[in-house]
DNA sequence: CATGAATGAGCGTTCATTCAT
DNA sequence: CATGAATGAACGCTCATTCAT
């Protein structure tokens, strides 16, 4: 699974083999039937077990409370992991914007992101925001665009000012 | 092209093939080849000459000044445009996210967008950003990041109050 | 036509196209087709034209009877005849071992060639050979295996020595 | 390799198809690019595995010298050989009138038949023959204009004749 | 008679998937 | 459970040929 994960990250999911991830990963084309049924069952498992990791680690709060602190930690936890996980986030981006590869997750996707949309929501109505379910979706479209535009040009993106101006924006607010 | 398009956006492009867009398109497989020289150029065709057209239309100021009323104008438009082009959007994302793909457009893409960004720049300086190279990557950013979230699901995406939510906020910063 | 002969000979019949010929003539494609039937029909055509021209033009004697002198002279012109239609016999060549051409030429090239091969075999029978029949094949060999050679290297080959080599030999032979 | 050989000399290159060649010798298509790269490739292997053995079996010396016995003997050999092998030499009379062709092959071609001129240079050499050089040259377009003539029409091409025709030739030049 | 856009059959090649060993 | 040869459906692309203008 690492390897195609570089694979798929580096070549793109459809000009990505089988052969090749195989010849990478040292065992032999047939093997990785065995442990998956097929390119998208593989694909779908990469997919899903690295979100399952990331949300768990992301998960601003264990105690059902989000507090402020966690909220700024879980901003920069984000930024960290993002430039940890590059590879797989431009993955996953090509992945849910294929359509018909989102038809196939966008369910299990949904049970995984949704827990925390709630939670974010109760934070943003606990501290005053009169359209908390607006304010989540700006929330997390914000950071989808940061991620997808440090994702395809890390090198220029200012990923650190940009943190700090985010984090900024939201003790203006917060306070 | 319509047809490509249309085809393109909703099965993605490795998956769409040309037999299937010149039937849509009521022609000859072979004619397709008389006016795209292959797959690949069709594409890039497709995608240049929407982009340029698009950011034409977007073009926030004809006389080299970007006002107040024009910036959020362009805001306003970018919606509208988003509502109308879903379909090019959503094929937009996947391709820019395919790393080949990406690799082949970066350099004309960025013809196209980096004058907007030196107005952007321009305009945010004017009106007292002290750094107005990040603040332009966080607008953009914020602008893809709605994009994407719409695109992915129109149905429950609140564009509307988000756009609102978005103007509010800049009108905050920029009285 | 000529523009065609230097096409397939230097690219090969399978590998030129009608559009190819068609833009070197200076023509349109359909025009092609106002002339030949087909791209075969076309090779054909050329391939005839001139051979027929070339026969008439090497045919050694013009009363009847072919004699020494006619029959150094015709070694001589084939020589220079080479020399200037490398291109026509590079074709030729490829074509007559085409089996598929072959079929569609040899009755033809047949009626072509045999009366030349019957003057030859009279004149090796003039001058005493036991077996003109074998004499003509095998003088007809040596020409087209110098030919082959020729075509196929024309740098390097040395063609006046050998031309000059072949002359001495039949000298001896005819004294 | 084998029908391949055969119905690319019954056929020529581009007439035949992978899929006739693949049906002919039993496997799915595929397959044939498990142990072929392309097209072009299975044919290059063919004539060169071809032309390999061939030139082996045909070196007149394994000791370095060639006695007169060694000559005739090759050339009773190269009979026995063209033959046998029709299909192939067909095919490789046709494969190298191919312009493009020959250019992927006359490098490696020459590097098979160059070892075989040498040694021949040198028999003509010690035998006295003034230009050893030409005299090789012309023993080869000889020897190809016979193989081409037979080739091309093996029913009534009087090889046997032929053959003792050069036979006795070369006992005229060698005593 | 010229044109060149349209056609579609055909081919080389790829690659996910299977399965006998 | 590992292997990798075999499979064949599928696709991009070519090009001889046609025909309406």
């Amino acid at each position: 699974m690492k390897e195609a994960l570089a694979i798929f990250a580096n070549k793109g999911y459809h000009t990505s083999t089988i052969d090749e991830i195989a010849r990478a990963s040292g065992v032999a084309k047939g093997s990785v039937y065995n442990y998956f049924e097929s390119k998208e069952i593989l694909l779908r498992t990469l997919v899903f077990e690295t979100l399952e990791e990331t949300a768990e680690m992301m998960d601003p709060d264990h105690d059902g409370i989000v507090t402020v602190e966690e909220f700024f930690g879980m901003i920069r936890k984000s930024k960290k992991w993002l430039v940890e996980n590059r590879d797989f986030l431009r993955l996953y981006f090509s992945v849910i914007t294929q359509p018909k590869v989102l038809k196939m997750l966008e369910k299990d996707l949904w049970e995984i992101i949704s827990p925390y949309i709630e939670k974010m929501k109760t934070f943003f109505k606990e501290h005053g925001f009169s359209d908390p379910e607006t304010e989540v979706r700006f929330f997390y479209a914000l950071l989808d665009g940061i991620e997808i535009n440090y994702v395809l040009d890390p090198e220029n993106f200012p990923l650190d000012k940009i943190e700090e101006r985010v984090i900024r924006y939201y003790e203006g607010l917060l306070k």
